[in-house]
RNA sequence: GGGCGCGUAGCUCAGUGGGAGAGCACUCGCCUUACAAGCGAGGGGUCGUAGGUUCGAAACCUACCGCGCCCA
């Protein structure tokens, strides 16, 4: 408070200083810096307020801001600061992820372009480096984050691999060894060739590839068998064959064998109750240490595993074909085979689905090794329960089914990853085969021979902590007990099972069966102007900060946030956010006119009954506004949420609230007094409801509207019950049918804006609207008849209101007859529609009363209309 | 192959049993002293197709067609 820079008082406050067009520009890291140098977004756990946290997904170090980042934050700033405003203490805690592969892929290829590879510096020298990469380059991000206006408490940033996370890494990894959680074992894994280390399955993409489908015959005459491959090349590692055991055609083969052709081993042909008989010729090769479900077959059988390539997916096996990798060794294997006769068919292209690793997209290659997994069976269960159970919601419901379908089926997790960056595996080995798994205060085994694991830990592993780990865990500490379990998790749907999931596993496991987050808010990815995926090649790919820059982040903010249904993707373009940024726009200029017009917020607002209607107008919307983006944001609607403001400011306040208090606020009596007092509420109001959506430009124009220190801590809008008036609302209505109608007359006929039309209007009063009689006319341009007034068109409207215009004889007889005859062909269908149903007995009997009441006044109305209509038709001049 | 979701205006999407909506785009008229990043008015949809349930279906059920996503 004591920096604060506007030492304005009310009094002194400039009206019309505010440029004629919102400059985000000069605007936005301003108030940014101001924010965190005043500790607004500062968590304090020894507060009485009500918790409310938020832990955001840690980007990776390596990353920079892009679209899907935004839309991210969007939702957590706006509802950490939503409920900052609601009186929580609020943290919404960040941090980066030191995502193993994607930064050691980024330090190698620097080091490439030096001829260097990470094994040329050796493994202390090589993490050495990637740390000072992270000082200097990485983290770009995080800079990023403040020119979109996050919130988050900086004094809290926290990072995967700083020392109290890696802490909490050791400890998890000591305590579920320790209960037999994480176990050893040489197993099946997805390789990739390139990065060469294990990756976890759902690091696996798949991809429908062009590939071959070649038929090879094993054996000869009466014992020949024909089998059907996308792998020829691993036929070198066939250690069975398999068939159904119901198939017909080869019961006679099971328990024979067959010689492999190539290598003139011999290998049995199993019965596995796996194999599709409808797949090529029912009967496939069996590559245990090549393919999972071969891998599967292997161990119900009792098969071998025969390796034949290493962990560069190159040929090992002696003979021809050693040295070639796995894409040359297809067709020579082929070609082999070809000059023996043993290819029966080939198919190609022929498109199957291909895994990739999703880091540098290599086609992973099946491996069997020596890996760590965590068994995930207990963990998994207690992740699905807790959602089952409703101590976590997922938000939209729809996905949980999504979350069960992978939590229910979830297979061990390998978690070892041979590579150098990231959390080592705290496991030792002793010279006589011991293995140590070393807790955070243990001293490793030293002594001759004493050797830790080489490999580290899946990213996951860490990040699935992040919700504890990053408040200290695993000391019991203030913030975990204030913020713990946090209140949120927000995050796309795309990272459902490689995060939420663990996070649940790992919070339930470690935080004694507590959650780590009440509800999991699922957002969809960002998409372009016409639903398509954002990708470079496509060249459609939106940068955030280029919006920023151009367009505002309080336009790029609202953009992305008005098209967040939930659970669905959100399409944005650059259109649509010049349309937001317009609406900043129109912000500004309301406050501006407010501000030129003394609008105020000094004083009680006055009482209803000393308001006008319009006053008690506006205050009521108000109130359902208010009450609806209460619930649009308890229901994670923010496109309703953005909706609902922008209609309510452009349509109610903008367009009429503002225009009908024009004549008003050129006075200078109580009444207008009353009114610029009304005035100023109601937008104190909107910019506060606008606020978490709109930081910045809010910000702004709430500081100077109200003298205020800042709207960041401004109180959210409460409904008032007793400012519901629905009368008013009726009598807005009426007025804005008339002015609309006349509008709607000039234009058919014609007639600028600028021309004076006189009339006479009657039946104001059977409307309930005759004290608007000046304001009808100020807004529908309307001048009250004169002397030798002379009526040459008649408009009669709902309700009763009846305007009588003199055009001086310049009446378009045909367009306005085109008019009525328009509205009459309306009013008729909807009778018609009314009389039909009325009429259908069936209808009568059985609908209820409210709406048969509803169709009958329907009816009345049109009926009405019809004779207007009528009587207006038959006054028009014959052409 | 298994599962999930979607088809509503030119585009992107709301609308889940009782008068077809929004934003943008489009057409016409306006520099009306907060805003041309604006104001006023307007056109435009047999709600994918075919059945069914119901007094009543864009909505509920079934089938089909088309599209997308996840998993294998």
């Amino acid at each position: 408070m004591t920096e604060a820079t506007d030492t304005r008082t009310p009094d002194s406050r400039p009206t019309g200083a505010l440029s004629a067009q919102y400059q985000p520009g000069e605007v936005e890291q301003r108030r940014y810096e101001q924010w965190v140098s005043r500790g607004y977004f500062q968590a304090d756990e020894t507060s009485d307020k009500p918790p409310f946290a938020i832990v955001l997904p840690p980007p990776n170090v390596t990353g920079s801001l892009h679209v899907g980042h935004a839309l991210d934050h969007t939702i957590q700033d706006a509802l950490s600061r939503l409920k900052r405003m609601q009186g929580f203490e609020v943290l919404w805690l960040p941090g980066m992820d030191h995502a193993g592969i994607a930064t050691q892929n980024v330090v190698e290829r620097q080091l490439a372009a030096q001829k260097l590879s990470r094994h040329d510096l050796g493994r202390e020298k090589f993490v050495e480096q990637v740390w000072k990469w992270k000082a200097e380059s990485g983290g770009a991000i995080l800079g990023q984050m403040k020119r979109l206006g996050d919130s988050v408490d900086w004094s809290r940033e926290r990072f995967t691999m700083d020392e109290g996370l890696s802490r909490a890494v050791q400890t998890i990894f000591k305590r579920l060894y320790d209960d037999e959680l994480i176990y050893r074992a040489n197993r099946i894994i997805n390789w990739c060739p390139r990065c060469l280390t294990a990756l976890s399955d759902i690091e696996v993409d798949h991809s429908d590839d062009d590939g071959e489908l070649v038929s090879i015959r094993y054996g000869d005459g009466d014992n020949a068998i024909v089998v059907a491959t996308t792998r020829a090349e691993t036929m070198l590692g066939d250690t069975a064959v398999a068939v159904h055991p119901d198939d017909e055609r080869y019961k006679h083969l099971v328990g024979t064998e067959v010689e492999l052709p190539l290598t003139g081993r011999r290998i049995p042909i199993v019965a596995d109750e796996h194999v599709d008989p409808s797949f090529g010729t029912g009967a496939v090769k069996v590559t245990p240490a090549h393919d999972p479900n071969d891998f599967e077959i292997g161990q119900r059988h009792d098969l071998p595993s025969i390796t034949i390539m290493d962990e560069r997916a190159v040929v090992t096996v002696p003979g021809p074909f050693e040295g070639l990798d796995r894409y040359e060794a297809r067709p020579a294997v082929v070609a082999a085979l070809r000059e023996q006769g043993r290819i029966v068919a080939e198919k190609r292209p022929y498109v199957h689905s291909v895994g990739h690793c999703s880091r540098c997209k290599t086609t992973v290659e099946p491996r069997l090794s020596l890996q760590w997994f965590v068994n995930t069976t207990p963990l998994a269960q207690a992740a699905g329960d807790a959602v089952r159970d409703g101590r976590v919601r997922i938000e939209p419901p729809e996905l949980a089914k999504r979350y069960f379908a992978w939590v229910d089926n979830m297979h061990d997790w390998c978690i070892s990853r041979q590579l150098w960056w990231g959390h080592r595996i705290p496991v030792w080995y002793g010279p006589n085969g011991e293995i140590v798994c070393v807790g955070p205060d243990e001293e490793p085994p030293s002594g001759e021979g004493w050797k830790q694991d080489e490999d580290v830990l899946d990213t996951w592993f860490s990040s699935g902590l992040w919700p504890f780990s990053t408040m200290g865990w695993p000391d019991r500490t203030a913030t975990l007990a204030k913020f713990y379990p946090t209140s949120v998790l927000v995050t796309g749907y795309d990272i459902l099972f490689f995060w939420v999931a663990r996070m649940m596993m790992f919070g339930l496991y470690a935080m004694d069966g507590v959650q780590p987050f009440n509800v999991v808010n699922l957002h969809g990815m960002v998409r372009d102007g016409h639903g398509k995926k954002m990708s470079k090649s496509f060249g459609n790919v939106v940068d955030p900060l280029d919006w920023i820059e151009r367009y505002g982040a309080d336009a790029t903010r609202f953009t992305l946030a008005r098209g967040a249904n939930p659970g669905s993707d959100v399409p944005i373009s650059e259109e649509w956010c010049q349309g937001s940024r317009n609406f900043a726009n129109k912000l500004w200029n309301a406050t501006r006119f407010a501000l030129m017009n003394g609008a105020t917020v000094d004083g009680d607002l006055p009482a209803p009954s000393e308001l006008s209607t319009i006053d008690k107008w506006i205050l009521s919307r108000l109130q359902h506004v208010v009450g609806e983006v209460d619930e649009q944001f308890a229901a994670y609607e923010y496109a309703k949420v953005c909706d609902t403001l922008y209609h309510f400011a452009w349509d109610d306040v903008c367009d009429w609230y503002l225009e009908l208090s024009k004549p008003v606020l050129a006075g200078t009596g109580a009444e207008a007094a009353r009114t610029r007092r009304v005035l100023g509420h109601v937008l104190d109001q909107l910019l506060r409801l606008l606020h978490p959506v709109m930081p910045f430009v809010t910000e702004e124009l709430w500081t100077v509207l109200t003298g205020g220190e800042t709207v960041v801590r401004a109180a959210w809008p409460a409904v008032d019950a007793a400012l519901i008036d629905d009368a008013a609302e009726e009598e807005l209505a009426a007025l804005q049918k008339v002015v609309t109608e006349v509008r709607r007359f000039r234009s058919d006929q014609g007639l600028k804006p600028s021309q004076r039309v006189s009339a006479a209007l009657t039946g104001l009063g059977t409307a309930g609207i005759d004290t608007h009689e000046s304001l009808i006319r100020s807004l529908a341009r309307l001048d009250a008849p004169a002397e030798g007034f002379t009526a040459t068109a008649t408009l009669a409207i709902t309700g009763g209101v009846t305007v009588d215009l003199d055009t001086r004889g310049t009446i378009d007889v045909a367009a306005e007859r085109a008019r009525l005859e328009k509205d009459r062909a309306a009013a008729e269908k909807e009778a018609a529609q009314c009389r039909g149903k009325l009429g259908n007995e069936a209808f009568v009997g059985k609908a209820p009363e409210h709406v048969v009441a509803k169709i009958k006044d329907r009816l009345a109305t049109a009926e009405a209309d019809l004779e207007r209509i009528a009587a207006a038709l038959e006054a028009l001049p014959t052409a």
